[in-house]
DNA sequence: CTTAGGATCGCCT
DNA sequence: GGCGATCCTAAGC
């Protein structure tokens, strides 16, 4: 049997694809301010699409580190993206959160984002980023000590499935997950 | 509704 | 030199 570090309910050393359904419907802050994940998306050492795919820089440094801990990267040279590192050290594994209900800071993430309408505070990676003030400096921190606290979910809550988001490898597997019916998604999931 | 272009960083070829 | 795990704005149908 593998060995589990469970936090907030979640056992950070299953496969990406596991732990980001497990993530769906748990509480994120950092610093007292986020939300629900909604949507979340695996990424795997063998897959074309991983930023671990081609082995470790400088960048992903963090990604092939502890499972439990943020790994931060810059997007397009603009956006800071959060993910959570997963599968036991070394491996390079994670899952990106894409998108929070957002619950908790709203006039914070507001402020930051210049925007008002909740439904665009965190419905995107970048966004997410973004709203909760992430940035290089938060790439490799632990999530079960401030700034970051995880709140589990209380029941499972019903889940969509799709490809995911922005990639051109790997673009058939079904690695983006979400809730069903949220309307804080940054895309709606393909039907059936 | 869809499409196009710009901003701009890290790593690859 | 090219290309992203993106977002915003503007323009076209």
């Amino acid at each position: 049997m593998r060995p589990t570090y469970l936090l907030a309910h979640i056992d950070f050393h299953a496969p990406a694809p596991e732990v980001a359904r497990q993530l769906i419907g748990v509480t994120v802050l950092v610093d007292g301010v986020g939300g629900r994940i909604v949507e979340a998306e695996a990424y795997d050492r063998e897959d074309p699409a991983s930023h671990s795919f081609s082995g470790p820089t400088p960048r992903n440094a963090s990604m092939f580190g502890t499972p439990g801990r943020a790994y931060v990267y810059r997007s397009y040279g603009i956006h800071w993206c959060l993910n959570f590192v997963c599968r036991e050290a070394g491996h390079g594994a994670g899952v990106l959160i894409r998108a929070l209900e957002p619950t908790h800071g709203i006039a914070r993430m507001k402020a930051r984002r210049g925007v008002e309408d909740v439904r665009l505070l965190c419905s995107g990676p970048g966004r997410v980023g973004q709203a909760l003030g992430i940035d290089r400096g938060f790439d490799g921190l632990a999530l079960d000590s401030p700034p970051f606290v995880l709140h589990p979910r209380e029941e499972e809550p019903p889940i969509v499935t799709g490809p995911r988001i922005g990639i051109t490898k790997a673009r058939d597997v079904p690695w983006r997950f979400g809730l069903a019916g949220s309307r804080f998604l940054s895309r709606p999931f393909p039907k059936a």
